[in-house]
DNA sequence: GAGTGGTCTAGACCACGGT
DNA sequence: CCGTGGTCTAGACCACTCA
């Protein structure tokens, strides 16, 4: 019946847009669903380029494409793979540490506060949230050879977060990402991050450890799930003196 | 003679590396050295294909690189550029202002001083230089609806910027780099930014118009020729309540 | 309409990873 | 050793720009 060799999914696309661009639309719904783990390699190039109907040069195009967006991984000899993400480690670009080594090394943790919370009595959280009625509200400081160097506020929707308030408190190290995983099944896929300077209020000044009025940063954090669906909200707030921050510009 | 059908300059290059990329580099340097001008095209695809004697594809493939680099920009149905610059922008990365509309302006510039002076006397920005002897410095006060937002030293190396001194004063406008250009001759191609924040001291308050102690974001950049010759230090300082930044992150 | 870059195909061969 | 992704080729056709 088709004229084209190609499958009926991508010809009931925008024929405007060029096969590969429609490809990689496709994968990438594939992907968001959670079809495929990100320990298990995809189906081989000419596996998927048959499947589809199109050239591998083409099916290559457009996994090329979503290699460039941070979605999947390629590994020669071995296979293609979803990319678990590493935004943990995103507060490194911002900070210098008095201490020397840097290497790998995670900031301990120490968590202040946890609890529920309606979303009326923090609507900035609850924005960033899409609206979720009760909120999961953590607080957190992040210390380095003892000293706390930054002051976190986390607001996660309870209805898929809701296991956390189980958990004992000495589960939740100092990287949550890999937890809201494990736990509550949750991948967090991307972010956005906004940063801004304030003066340090008393509490702040208390928790960081600087005079009130100092320079402060703030890193405001959205998190999104494959779908965009908004998964966390989350403030940072560190000793201006301690920001550094490098840029390439071309 | 050759068993390749590729041309010598490739052959001549770390075999281990792949066509494409010794091919990359080859073009790095051609356009580095400044033989194309932005405003011609370069030669079409398929001529510099048979030139180096390597297919369309594989031509394609190192062209694709440099656009990624942003060292090319290509133009369907026109040709494949060398891509100007557009460093004196970045700033709006950084800041927002008060007064809504921020589409395309350029604020005002109001310079300050103009004068040479030894590099002894200004270490940390002959240190950026890479060594000059004599420096220009140029200090001026950018300007957002008459207010003033962003305090600017700069430093060039006298050897070839010396006709910048002899310009009137008038015609070192908003932005400085189409005048590098132009009347010295030298293309910034990039540039790396690091930041830091500080709290203003009594010079830098009254300039920006702010209290002593207040936050102020430093944003010291390095600006460099296509080969890496370094060509200007600057540090521009801005109120940090003026502050605002944004990245994605996946 | 001539010439440019963009898309798409088909197939050969190479380099690497695991078994 | 086999299967994976990586490189490279050759050529057809399309979409766009500009004189």
């Amino acid at each position: 019946m088709a004229s084209q060799p190609s499958s009926p999914v991508l010809d009931g696309m925008d024929q405007r847009l060029p096969l590969y661009a429609r490809l990689a639309d496709v994968l990438t719904k594939r992907i968001a669903s959670g079809e495929w783990s990100p320990d298990a390699p995809l189906p081989a190039e000419t596996t998927l380029a048959t499947d589809y109907g199109v050239s591998v040069g083409t099916l290559r195009k457009a996994m090329q494409q979503l290699v460039d967006d941070g979605l999947l991984e390629r590994r020669q000899g071995s296979g293609t793979y979803v990319r678990r993400a590493r935004l943990d480690k995103s507060l490194f670009r911002f900070f210098r540490f008095a201490s020397g080594r840097t290497q790998g090394a995670v900031p301990d943790s120490r968590i202040l506060l946890r609890e529920t919370i309606h979303a009326e009595r923090w609507p900035e959280a609850a924005r960033g949230l899409g609206g979720a009625e009760q909120l999961i509200r953590i607080e957190r400081l992040r210390l380095w050879d003892n000293k706390p160097f930054l002051a976190e506020e986390i607001a996660l929707p309870l209805s898929p977060f809701a296991p956390l308030m189980e958990l004992d408190i000495t589960e939740l190290g100092p990287l949550l990402y890999p937890v809201y995983e494990k736990v509550c099944g949750q991948i967090v896929a991307s972010a956005e991050e906004f940063l801004t300077i304030n003066e340090a209020d008393a509490a702040t000044a208390r928790l960081l450890n600087c005079r009130r009025g100092a320079p402060v940063v703030s890193i405001e954090r959205h998190a999104f799930a494959h779908d965009r669906t908004p998964l966390e909200w989350r403030r940072t707030r560190g000793r201006g003196d301690q920001f550094s921050y490098r840029v390439e510009i071309h």
